[in-house]
DNA sequence: ATTATCTATAGATCTATAGATAATGC
DNA sequence: ATTATCTATAGATCTATAGATAATGC
């Protein structure tokens, strides 16, 4: 509970084999996201998490009340990307295209950097909506923002006129959807996110605006935003070339 | 084994509550169906599965020799609905991109009508290529012949230039993203599965070509074909009006 | 005799708790 | 004394099998 500035000493009767570590507890969520990626949710126990951080089964108690509370911070990290990455580019003054362009290339590399499928995390948090309160609220913030970056642009004329709420879903649908087939292959998911983001703009852009007009805006305006969008939140990740 | 043909006297020891059905292995499958998209696959207990067909656990081993085979009869049946589309579909004099318009309208409204998750099948099947070898191959089959529906059209002009493969793979992504929120939502399945198929084939039109056109087009080429497309692979659902 | 079910249960997990113990810190 | 681990285990499942049994059919 203590700062994790230095890799502090630590008391208490050693582990039986492997390193002792400063605060496990971000290498156990790390692991079990690396495992439910791996294993699915629900066939990732704990004596398998366990195992992987070098503890014994009983000893991930002293961090996690429950199984359930291990699932339950993962899930809460699971709209955290998205939404910090439509804030930023907000902020930016391109046009709603490259915005949108930039958006989704964003969401869909972010989704495929996960360790996990986000649609299991979905799945698990549909079913508990007031347990997971917290998540449903962050996911209804990102619909808004999208939809009203969708809305900023058929009013400028950018856009084609659509519904702005219907295609806001379809579009967030279409990056996780994405995400099953290109989670953790960096190189081939950032060609897709490229593909993915040209086929929303393209199939939304008001006719005489050119999609290769907004690729160039929306590549320049990345290169221009002073952060490289780090994705630090996964450590397991080699960064791509 | 014999033919379903008549409801069928059985002999064998009567059930302790529950009515004798013909023979159960088709219900059996439709309520796992069910339970999985409810519960989720690995969630799905034979007991409640038994429960759901009133049996006992254990007589579920008389039609299916481990759980194990019940995932792998449903696996079986979740690309023969979307092949049978696209070779429906092809054989139709309409334009390329009316096809497509079609077919991705199609998918998505199939794949919403599923009782489980594609997703979840997709990981189930990804852990064990070779079990499921068939229905990789299927899925293969499936890529192929959107692929060459995708060539067809730019050789046609009337699709934009684009990587054919990598385009197939985003659009039955954005198709399976979808299902995940509007699955058993049938008259919200409908809406989002145009404005999939409206977004997939804007995206992908050649300057000079008009969305309108193609969806005045799909919608009329779709009336004019036989059947209106029985989902009869899908026993449980009610038909949308 | 054959069939389709049932009851009972072995064996394998898995979660979570109780309580012991080996470090460090005071 | 406090902390972080360990060992041991209770209690709850879950899968799959063995073997009994109540029907029908011959």
């Amino acid at each position: 509970m203590s700062t994790p500035t230095e890799p502090r000493r630590r008391t208490g009767r050693p582990r039986r084999r492997g390193q002792p570590v400063g605060d496990p507890t971000a290498e156990i969520l790390a692991a079990a996201g690396r495992l439910f990626g791996e294993l699915g949710i629900e066939a990732t126990t704990m004596s398998r998490l366990a195992a992987e951080v070098g503890l014994g089964q009983s000893s991930l108690y002293y961090y996690f009340r429950s199984r359930e509370e291990v699932v339950a911070a993962l899930v809460a990290e699971a709209n955290v990307v998205p939404l910090a990455l439509i804030d930023r580019i907000s902020q930016t003054g391109a046009s709603t295209a490259a915005k949108l362009h930039r958006f989704v290339q964003g969401d869909v590399e972010a989704l495929c950097a996960l360790p996990f499928d986000i649609n299991e995390i979905h799945r698990i948090a549909g079913r508990e909506q007031e347990r997971f309160a917290r998540y449903w609220e962050e996911r209804a913030k990102l619909e808004r923002r999208l939809a009203s970056l969708l809305k900023d642009g058929m009013a400028a004329g950018q856009l084609r006129p659509v519904d702005a709420r219907l295609t806001t879903l379809t579009i967030l649908a279409n990056d996780e959807g994405t995400q099953n087939w290109y989670r953790l292959k960096p190189r081939r998911a950032r060609e897709a996110a490229i593909a993915v983001a040209d086929l929303t703009v393209a199939g939304l852009l008001a006719p005489g605006h050119s999609l290769e007009d907004v690729r160039d805006e929306s590549f320049r305006s990345s290169i221009e935003t002073v952060t490289p969008r780090s994705r630090s939140g996964n450590k397991e990740e080699t960064a791509r070339p």
